[in-house]
DNA sequence: AACTAATTTTGGACATTGTCCAAATTCTTC
DNA sequence: GAAGAATTTGGACAATGTCCAAAATTAGTT
């Protein structure tokens, strides 16, 4: 591990733990034995780590997108299990996002860009689930508002676990917005949807709470 | 207007228009004809300033929750769409709230209170409705997801804003977001309650759009 | 009107932050 | 082992929020 990387992984556990906005460098570089001098050789600016940082979130939700999977309400839900996944892992990027956005040029253009292929894919995905029969809306507006509410809550899950469930454990955390992403598609769900969300909700719940 | 008005006025319109974080003492000073230092005899930090006007916010956002009114679902969505109308009035507060909940023990504790009370609105108010025959909740469980989308979507709806409908004009933010609203109770409206969300419709979109 | 006490305002200092740069050190490569 | 590139260092800089003693203003009393 060099000291480009080794900065990166105690930056990403300071600011999941802190925040990004509460870690100074000087802190970092103390922890990781270096001077701080060090670091803006890597990294010119604060906002050049946090750019990296959630470079790799992109990069980690983008490869479970492009994943060819077996179209279903199923896999729908679970790419969405494995998404909440990256961003816990990486919620320090969530928690600032307004922030970051506000401040840094190059991740707000990115962002939007993002924005615009996680909407494509939502409306998409939820189109061919009406297709093959797991969901029905009566009116066509059901559609765009249920993606709204999913891009909402996809969004803003992590800042409001901060809320809400902020005593739980992450993996509970990940669990209760996995549930009330599954309560958004249940006015809409057929026969064999209800099939499949049960099974998804055996899943994410089984692993913890066997007995 | 003494000082102290005039530096909360002030200060609310600067944070407003380019974010709390990004307003300076010294620029908020020099603007005002004043010496830093006279700003923080007022407010002894500069969280003592965000303070209050959080306050403010909260004092308005709780005189409209105490009025009594009518009973139904159009005087619901119109309680909304005035709290609504008070996000935007202070949308600096909830641009940083998870940075100012981090930082400011004194907002972070009165925030728990407000939430635990907005919550008992939204749970009992939908009780309400279901009663009164606007609803109608096929699951009970339906009716607990609904209050939990509705409580994510009056905290999140002003940052989301900056992504997805940033270009708009704030007053067609604000009925974006009352729109989806109701579209998130659309899959629950009996008629009675179709009847009261298209009167609400037609008064929020008239006001702009008549010719 | 004059004096006193309280309130308000000021100028300057402080520690901390992210950023920057020239010099020193270490590592590669031939 | 020497030359050049890559890395690391120490110290400086401006900007920020905070703080304090002194000056200025205002209010109240005789």
């Amino acid at each position: 591990m060099n000291t480009e990387e080794k900065i990166l992984a105690k930056a990403l556990e300071m600011f999941n733990e802190r925040g990004i906005e509460y870690v100074g460098l000087r802190e970092l570089a103390g922890i990781l034995g270096i001077r701080v001098s060090n670091i803006t050789y890597y990294f010119a600016t604060k906002d050049d780590l946090v750019n990296r940082i959630s470079l790799e979130l992109s990069a980690a939700n983008e490869a479970v997108l492009r994943a060819e999977r077996e179209p279903g309400l199923h896999t729908f839900l679970d790419t969405m299990r494995i998404i909440f996944n990256n961003h816990m892992r990486y919620r320090c990027i969530a928690l600032s996002l307004v922030h970051i956005l506000d401040q840094n040029e190059v991740i707000s253009e990115r962002f939007k860009k993002t924005q615009l292929a996680r909407r494509n894919f939502l409306t998409t995905s939820l189109s061919i689930l009406a297709d093959g029969g797991w969901v029905a809306f009566p009116d066509p507006a059901d559609r765009d508002a249920l993606a709204s509410m999913i891009a909402l809550l996809a969004r803003f899950w992590i800042p409001d676990s901060r809320f809400t469930v902020h005593k739980l454990q992450p993996p509970e955390q990940i669990r209760y917005y996995l549930h009330l992403l599954v309560a958004l598609f249940n006015p809409f769900l057929t026969s064999k949807g209800k099939k499949e969300t049960r099974k998804f909700i055996d899943e994410i719940s089984g692993p913890s709470d066997k007995k």
